[in-house]
DNA sequence: TGTACATCAGTGAACGCGCGTTCACTGATGTAC
DNA sequence: TGTACATCAGTGAACGCGCGTTCACTGATGTAC
């Protein structure tokens, strides 16, 4: 049946926003287009009338997980006192809550790896999205120029994404937090002040 | 039919070292038991006269993998110059050559966040694997005590990880080159002074 | 305003495929006599 | 030393399952008159 005009769009987001959250926490490649659409209360034939393929999907949802994180990342900075706005990020991304929350964080710590291994048309996509997060959070990185920033952010961001994963590996909680500690303490005294 | 008695034992290692490969090619996930097999040279139905399950086969590949790369590494730094070896360490690590060979590369560059997605038997393993991992580059890391070393190696290696899988996913070479070159530049700075 | 019709979001069954795992079978080798 | 037999690495077909994708169909809504 037809279905109402605005409906449309808002269960194209709905479906984004499951698939965002369900591939971080399981991975793109075990987690299906059918338990996403479940999830969202939809028949999996359905798919097709928001999304081009699989690969669409996964797409848009990379984008959508650096979106929603870069957000978030940028409020914390600006709840921040002046001068302490990167340090801020920092803490924050090397969080417990981070950790323990992969389906809401950081898509480079989530997935990592596997977004090298998707198809030359999705990795560039995926390129513009991690061009996008960087821009965003780039004004709060030190550094005399905005290439050096920019340079610097290239090395801070996946640095504290290889830490989390890591992090999260371990199967002993004290291990985690004490690596985490370390690591906050670490880029703060490198990175920000 | 039964074979010749040292063969067993042979055809473990094969398999094992196919499946270290391909799993940190494709991942662990999409890479299946039947693709190892049939790259060995084996119907998929004798491996279980070898390992008990996959998630068996998957927690030795991953102790393999960082079981060449530790050798390598520990190579690299007797190579090196003395107080010059860690430098070597993290410009190994942070190469070109590295980069674009996952398959022959660190577990943790190629695997990362799905380490953390394994069953807890299994990530037990892994955890026990990395400790190995740890303990033989320890020396090779400054710091007044082991633990110190320990804590250092635990920052070094899973933020270069990240940097690696940051920057094979990035679909411009001379991206990809400008992010390792930076990268060994800090952390030979940050670290290997 | 009221009616006829086109649209199209979502359904549900089907497709071919590869997955991990099981199992009856084969037959050259190692072992016991 | 020669023979009879047990072993067991590897085969190949089968299992149930979930995957991504396709497609004929439904029927309430939006649109045209």
């Amino acid at each position: 049946m037809r279905y109402p005009a605005k409906q449309k769009a808002e269960t194209h987001q709905t479906i984004l926003a499951h698939a965002a959250r369900s591939f971080r926490e399981h991975g793109g490649d075990s987690n299906g287009i059918g338990s996403v659409m479940k999830a969202v209360g939809l028949t999996k034939g359905g798919f097709y009338r928001h999304f081009g393929s699989k690969d669409d999907l996964y797409a848009e949802a990379v984008a959508r997980a650096f979106d929603e994180v870069g957000a978030r990342m940028v409020k914390v900075a600006k709840a921040a006192p002046q001068g302490e706005q990167l340090r801020a990020i920092i803490e924050g991304y090397l969080s417990t809550e981070h950790l323990s929350a992969p389906g809401s964080g950081c898509a480079l710590a989530a997935l990592g790896p596997e977004l090298a291994r998707q198809s030359l048309a999705v990795r560039k996509r995926i390129n513009q999205s991690m061009l996008g997060y960087r821009e965003r959070l780039v004004p709060f990185i030190p550094g005399e120029t905005l290439d050096e920033k920019r340079a610097t952010f290239s090395i801070l961001f996946p640095a504290m994404a290889g830490v989390v994963a890591a992090a999260r590996a371990l199967v002993d909680r004290a291990a985690r937090e004490r690596m985490l500690a370390r690591a906050r303490q670490f880029f703060a005294a490198s990175f920000g002040g």
